[in-house]
DNA sequence: CGGTCGGGTTGATCTGCATCAAGGTTTCTG
DNA sequence: CAGAAACCTTGATGCAGATCAACCCGACCG
């Protein structure tokens, strides 16, 4: 169904719903209106390529709504996603030339774009873009390289737990620790794209899922919806170092 | 032995050997200065922990010479390399209490480090500073992206020869392509590091380097020089994805 | 309503790498 | 110089996860 209806796109920065959140963050009212002459809104529906690796890119911009993935590929087909982009998470390097990576809309997407080259000349000029970048970046680095942990190190059970456990806190978050550690969420993706982030096959994703439910670790409705009785648990199924990440 | 003698340590800014590629690259003469007041020199020898996860820092910096790794552990033991520090790379997060990885000295380091709060103050003031260190900041979170892809879908021969290509490439650079193709560098990490860094065991690594050696991919002399006498040759065994390797 | 297609599960089998084990070489040290 | 301690190599064996294959289910469509 083409429903181009039910549009997500924000009217002004005011009212949209990753102000407080995106590159613009820090931004005061004059910065917000310059940033409002360089942009302008896109919508992509679910499986469109946003942008393949290699292609020239003229702009850079934030998620705002829907989910996408940042993927790699070997010429012979092997995928690894090296990224999954959530609401208010930005696009594009400025200062580069082509993209480094494929973008592929997982859910349908809406995308607020800035145009390239007067974003790069913004940045120059307007420190509160950078500086909010950098946090970013820096998160972005930090969540990179607990993926590499995963990925060199923990076995199929244990990334897939781990997978769970950060969909589950991301959802903690949200519903506020609902009723004694009961936490409830969808998962966004197939098990293919599962497999992609992980670093597995899908079979072997079906498997974990399947042992995982069996262990009563997590409890399955249809594929997508995961209910987790005991967040500890997951935790422990995850192997994750003690604590179970501190945000800064 | 303990011949603190033979000291890398530069007196001045000016005559330092990464004054040009360090955070501090873009700054003028003036901030030097300023930074100047703040920085102090560590060295540590091969084998030192620098930095433990976990605890506090009071300082971030850059590493002036020497190698050193950024690790990551299971509880169970289970180690992942996240990041290998050159000199010029910078070290520690501002804005950040805790070390989030080990740092552990490959061979002797020495370090500029700037105390932690000074610096984050000179950042608010000085854009220079952030700005580099933005750019810094993306250039290892696309490391770490290719780092990703290596974990999560490349056989430990791929892993083995994107390693040695990825070090014959920094040195290409370096020796000016010298003589047709031929590539000659040391190994700056163990066996065992090398598994660290690739996912694997170091058996595995052994086994695979002897691997190459027969396959003639590559020549050793001793168990850490390294001459790849076709390094196209070597960029095919390591699967990357035709070009290998675009620079912005 | 039958056909097809995307997504998911499960079983049987194969294999690449881990694991366990032994021995070699080099460097340091008493 | 003997002994220990890093570091490295190589062999034998086992197993986690890949691969190959069959089938299920729900959505969509002519």
């Amino acid at each position: 169904m083409l429903n181009e209806a039910q549009d997500l796109t924000p009217r002004e920065c005011e009212e949209c719903p990753i102000r407080h959140r995106a590159v613009c963050a820090r931004c005061d009212a004059h910065e917000l209106e310059k940033l409002d002459q360089i942009k302008y809104y896109r919508s992509f529906e679910a499986g469109r390529t946003l942008i393949w690796a290699g292609d020239r890119m003229d702009f850079v911009g934030s998620v705002v709504s829907g989910i996408a993935m940042l993927t790699q590929t070997l010429e012979d087909g092997r995928t690894q996603m090296v990224g999954l982009l959530l609401p208010s998470d930005f696009v594009g390097r400025p200062g580069r030339e082509k993209a480094a990576y494929n973008v592929v809309a997982v859910s349908d997407v809406v995308m607020c774009c800035f145009r390239k080259h007067p974003f790069e000349n913004m940045m120059e000029t307007t420190p509160h873009i950078g500086q909010r970048l950098l946090e970013m970046t820096l998160d972005e680095l930090d969540a990179a390289r607990e993926w590499m942990l995963l990925l060199g190190r923990k076995t199929a059970r244990e990334k897939i737990a781990s997978f769970l456990a950060i969909l589950g806190r991301r959802n903690a978050v949200l519903n506020m620790s609902e009723a004694a550690g009961q936490v409830v969420f969808d998962l966004p993706l197939t098990r293919e794209a599962m497999a992609d982030y992980l670093g597995l096959t899908l079979e072997t994703v079906s498997r974990q899922i399947s042992a995982l439910k069996r262990d009563q670790v997590i409890h399955l409705e249809g594929k997508r919806h995961v209910t987790v009785p005991d967040f500890d648990r997951l935790l422990e199924e995850a192997g994750d170092d003690s604590d179970g990440g501190m945000l800064a």
